[in-house]
DNA sequence: CTGAAAGCGCTAACAA
DNA sequence: TTGTTAGCGCTTTCAG
């Protein structure tokens, strides 16, 4: 008997394994999702798609996630966190197992809501001390260390700063941070009005590029790299030598800024291991049942050609 | 009696109502759908996030199909058709309620497999006159018209193209065809050997661009915005003139593109207007019932500074 | 118009 | 080990 169960344990695998072929049988996933009680789905709210570096992310964040077999959502909150509220809602709905966010900026009832439910998530992109959820990413004001540092060696002192909308982007805010305190060791100051706040986008970084000439600045430090190509290229334009006048500075290195010429200086992301990092946490957490582990990357200053010695 | 539930109706509805927010009740999607037999979920399967002209189309493909109460899933094939097929079949076991692919360069078992599981379709960024399935988009070899005829017009003769990798990509071969015909109806040609394929980065553009030289070729044709701007960057390293010296074409019209000095002479395309018209046609088939409707849009040739007088 | 009951197609717990 | 059964939390159908 158990013999035979043995043998024929094989013969029945088999037809049953032919039948699941020739009737080309397919799994219905929202009868497992309701019968296990797990999805094995990991939902994503980004900021943007518009913006290189977060597409880097994601993509490794879902070659990860399909690799451990689950499956991405995702969702673009365009930068307001009252619709990322209502997104992460959505995704509580959906069932998702495991939630990532960018940044720490959220609304109070999307962790409330995340908690309640018992959903895992992780704040991607930052990384500082005390995250309100488990932070795989950098820390963006210690980013801006080895950039001050390169910029007062090279005898800057009049500095400004073209940064990204800080009212819903922690990282954008750490950035300014970072820089201003920086700068305060090196006891120079970065007042608000070398500071200006604009979207993340060349035309705007064109557009305000101007301002800046009353300010007589010798370096401009800008909130990413899409900002310093906008400056790089109004400068240029106009006939502004750079660096010999003007030195730039981005953040992220996007494929580009190392393309340009001159070459811009920035700060280098891990975007693929963050996205990927994000994914793996979040999966282990689930399957070992236990809390997400933060963990934090490096940055890396990437000197190149937009930084030079400041003019007399 | 009628009266009378008239008036308890409301009564009841504000309790409940009321019992919903307080308990913070969320309604459960996988159950939802198992008794609804629908999920409310579109899929997309992207052959790259890494081209800008991709995401933006998601991104209105997302924004839209959100706005009918639809969630996005969403895969990468990395251009691997072979990939693709299992990335198709995981979201009919999803139980997506429609599918949007890039192109009509498809696995047979992917079109099979979803016709035999009646998901609804639609194949973006192309549009020819016997599509597998419905087409939301341009015609890529159409769109080389107008731009082989202004290459012409300035009297170009020798032109080269360098094309993305159109093996698995019947959008790049289409580039290449609708120029190679456009030419032909001016009595020129488009030889093998001055076409010459790559994939679309700007890194292997700016390698590519040397073995151009030799053909001595007047005018570059490029398969998309990233290889020109790559071609573009590596001309004016080398001091070679643009367009004096060469004319070079994009296709996408990144913004980008118009952004670079000189401003790259490109074919626009209405990523956005696709990713949303894709959403709304594959919605609009779900609720009515009925076949997806194809959708042809056009493309527009944007003159700008990389294209001028063939050198004599 | 309201309310009860029967599944949707799986998984998991349990019995044999 | 293998087979059976009871739900998972909704929608939908069918009485009332």
């Amino acid at each position: 008997m158990l013999n035979g169960s043995e043998l024929v344990k094989p013969a029945i695998r088999t037809r049953v394994e032919e039948a699941i072929k020739s009737l080309n049988y397919i799994p219905h996933d929202a009868a497992r999702s309701l019968a296990s009680r797990r999805t094995k789905t990991l939902g994503a709210i980004l900021p943007t798609l518009n913006n290189a570096i977060f597409a880097e992310g994601i993509n490794a964040f879902e070659r990860t996630a399909r690799d451990k077999g689950y499956t991405l959502v995702l969702s673009i909150s365009n930068y307001d966190l009252d619709d990322e509220r209502h997104l992460v809602r959505k995704m509580i709905e959906r069932g998702v197992d495991g939630l990532l966010l960018i940044g720490n900026d959220h609304h109070p009832d999307s962790f409330e809501g995340l908690r309640q439910a018992g959903v895992q998530h992780v704040c991607a992109w930052t990384h500082v001390p005390d995250p309100p959820a488990a932070n795989v990413g950098f820390s963006n004001a210690a980013a801006m260390v080895d950039l001050i540092d390169h910029l007062v060696a090279f005898g800057h002192r009049r500095i400004g700063m073209l940064a990204g909308l800080t009212a819903a982007n922690d990282r954008a805010r750490e950035r300014v941070h970072g820089a201003r305190k920086r700068l305060a060791d090196h006891g120079l100051a970065l007042p608000d009005e070398r500071v200006m706040e604009i979207p993340y986008s060349v035309r705007a970084a064109r557009q305000a590029f101007p301002k800046f000439a009353e300010h007589a600045v010798t370096a401009l430090v800008c909130g990413n790299d899409v900002i310093a190509i906008g400056v790089l290229l109004e400068a240029l334009k106009r006939g502004v030598c750079v660096p010999g006048d003007l030195s730039i500075t981005g953040f992220d290195n996007l494929t580009l800024s190392g393309e340009l010429q001159p070459a811009i200086t920035t700060v280098e992301v891990l975007a693929e291991t963050m996205g990927a990092s994000a994914a793996n946490l979040l999966i282990n957490a689930l399957e070992d049942h236990r809390p997400v582990e933060s963990l934090q990357l490096p940055t890396r200053l990437v000197v190149r050609e937009t930084t030079g010695p400041a003019p007399i």
